[in-house]
DNA sequence: TATATAAGCAAGTAAATGCTTGCGCAAATT
DNA sequence: AATTTGCGCAAGCATTTACTTGCTTATATA
């Protein structure tokens, strides 16, 4: 287990998902994570020791407790990478509808960084 | 392999995000495909077995060709998952680092959106 | 018609994945 | 000091993954 380590392999897995979205509110520590799903403890350290490994999550020590935070900048990969396909899939209808989605994009063109 | 098949595994393979990434242009046979690749036409075609099995791509049969064309509806999950955490990687949520945004933002009145 | 060519099917393999159980260690609790 | 608690480490195991080679069936083409 310790091959092919990027965002996209980490977010592939449904239990992975799951970890992301219940530390991106607040930080829970390995334990804690652990009791929300039926796999064994070890089974989250894993996956929780994945996203580290891919930077999506960053352990704060405190005492024996290790909270797991979420650290999602890495996502930004993902997202661009989708992202420039949406025209793909939100106009696959016709080239009338095409041009209209550009022509919205272009009126609030409200593009960050 | 036929396990889990969703988006996220189908694009959690960088051959495969590569193929979808050929096709998104112009359909391509799967002989066109495979011969962008290093890996065997027996390897490519098991890859776009499994993007035809979660959606991502159909085929056009023509004579003894099957031409691959991107259809990427199903990418749109991925966007809205990935989505619904940007703020968490485009202003981070850590109370330390709020702040020190804060200051920086004050110190040289640069805005972000 | 003989023969390329496109591509699926099948079987085999090495490595990766996901998970488990058992153990040990260090920080809290009693 | 003794025990509980949080959690990593390690080994073991069943699947899945990614790939290969070899064979087969259609469809073109010389």
């Amino acid at each position: 287990m310790k091959a092919r380590r990027d965002v996209y392999q980490a977010i592939a897995d449904p239990t992975r998902r799951a970890i992301i979205n219940m530390i991106a509110t607040e930080p829970h520590n390995v334990n804690a994570i652990a009791e929300k799903f039926e796999v064994s403890r070890q089974a989250i350290s894993l996956h929780v020791k994945i996203l580290i490994d891919c930077g999506l999550v960053t352990i704060r020590q405190q005492g024996r407790d290790r909270f797991c935070e979420a650290q999602l900048d890495q996502l930004g990969e993902v997202a661009q990478w989708v992202e420039q396909y949406r025209r793909h899939w939100e106009s696959k209808l016709d080239a009338m509808e095409t041009y209209i989605e550009k022509l919205k994009k272009e009126r609030h063109g409200k593009r960050k960084k």
